[in-house]
DNA sequence: GTCTATAGGCAGATAGAC
DNA sequence: GTCTATCTGCCTATAGAC
């Protein structure tokens, strides 16, 4: 039931860049937490850019994941934008950031392989909104201005950017009314 | 016409904690540009915190200026509202993430006199959103559904993430998609 | 796989000369 | 105000024993 070592790394590792930035861990950190030495840590991800990206790679295959599971769950337009917000609420209640959210931040100071990996994950969450965007107006479940893309730049950002805001000023409902303002603009079909 | 040592060191900080987060960069990097030694930093900065809080207030001095020249260079909301996002796409035009949206991200790696300053920063923007918003809806210039609160948490929101997401994705243009798509509903009065 | 030990370098910070 | 010199401690990373 236990996880291995290496899974462990990961769990303890993603929560330390999700609150602290890349930048604002150590191995050490890590070791002390899970309760064995930083040397053995090396055995696992021998370089912290090794971690890094396993971290990333990680991170994207859970939350694609989680985007077909929506996907299957509902074929509504709101109800799958609603289940993606949903997505980083659980992300903020757990007082994270994105851990993309937090990396493109840091962008400058990271490993190409990791702010390579970065940008996938964004290009990732783009494609699918626009698909969701896009059907739901042809669907007349949805109404918005522009392109697709448009929104879905508007939506991720939304987000990204609440939770940073939310965070920022310790109060989580920051996010609800800012991602709740945007779905209800969505939904107000006239 | 050179700018004295204190300020020369809180330009090259700022941009390196607007591109690499406060914990990406060092005094000696600092030094380095600016051609002195990292020990006659602390002479003008004792401790980090001491520059971290330092930079965070006279980014909020300068920015509350610019937000009182957009007060007085027009009434109407959708021009003012226009000029505060063109702040931030300055910013992002200069490969630079607003330096609170950075510092907001890293919250739990910073000393709480800098965080706490940052908090400060978000509310000042907040705060004049809302007057603005108030305003203009008052005037009938732009319409929105619900609290002009919300809206204000849903248009810094989404600013701040827009500029992690354009520069995680090197394209800047989704900065504008991203900001006039929001722009058009507010002036979409029906 | 995890340990001890250690390397080599960089971090923030201070003392004291100039 | 800036310098040299230095401290202490932490960083990533490796070697080799167990």
């Amino acid at each position: 039931m236990s996880a291995i070592t290496a899974d462990k790394v990961l769990d303890v590792a993603q929560r330390l860049v999700q609150t602290r930035g890349y930048n604002g861990f150590s191995y050490r950190d890590i070791a002390g937490e899970i309760g064995i030495k930083s040397a053995s840590i090396h055995y696992h991800f021998p370089s912290k850019t090794d971690l890094g990206v396993a971290l990333v790679d990680r991170y994207q295959d859970n939350f694609d994941s989680e985007l077909q599971k929506i996907l299957a769950r509902s074929d509504e337009a709101p109800k799958r934008l609603k289940d993606f917000i949903a997505l980083f609420r659980q992300t903020l209640k757990g007082d994270r950031l994105c851990l993309c959210g937090m990396l493109g931040a840091e962008r400058d100071s990271l490993p190409e392989a990791v702010s390579e990996r970065v940008r996938s994950f964004f290009m990732l969450c783009e494609a699918w909104l626009v698909e969701v965007l896009k059907q739901g107006r042809k669907a007349r479940e949805i109404a918005y201005l522009g392109s697709p893309q448009a929104v879905a730049d508007q939506f991720l950002s939304l987000l990204e950017g609440a939770m940073v805001v939310a965070r920022a000023l310790n109060d989580p409902e920051r996010f609800d009314r800012a991602a709740n303002a945007f779905l209800r603009v969505l939904k107000s079909i006239d």
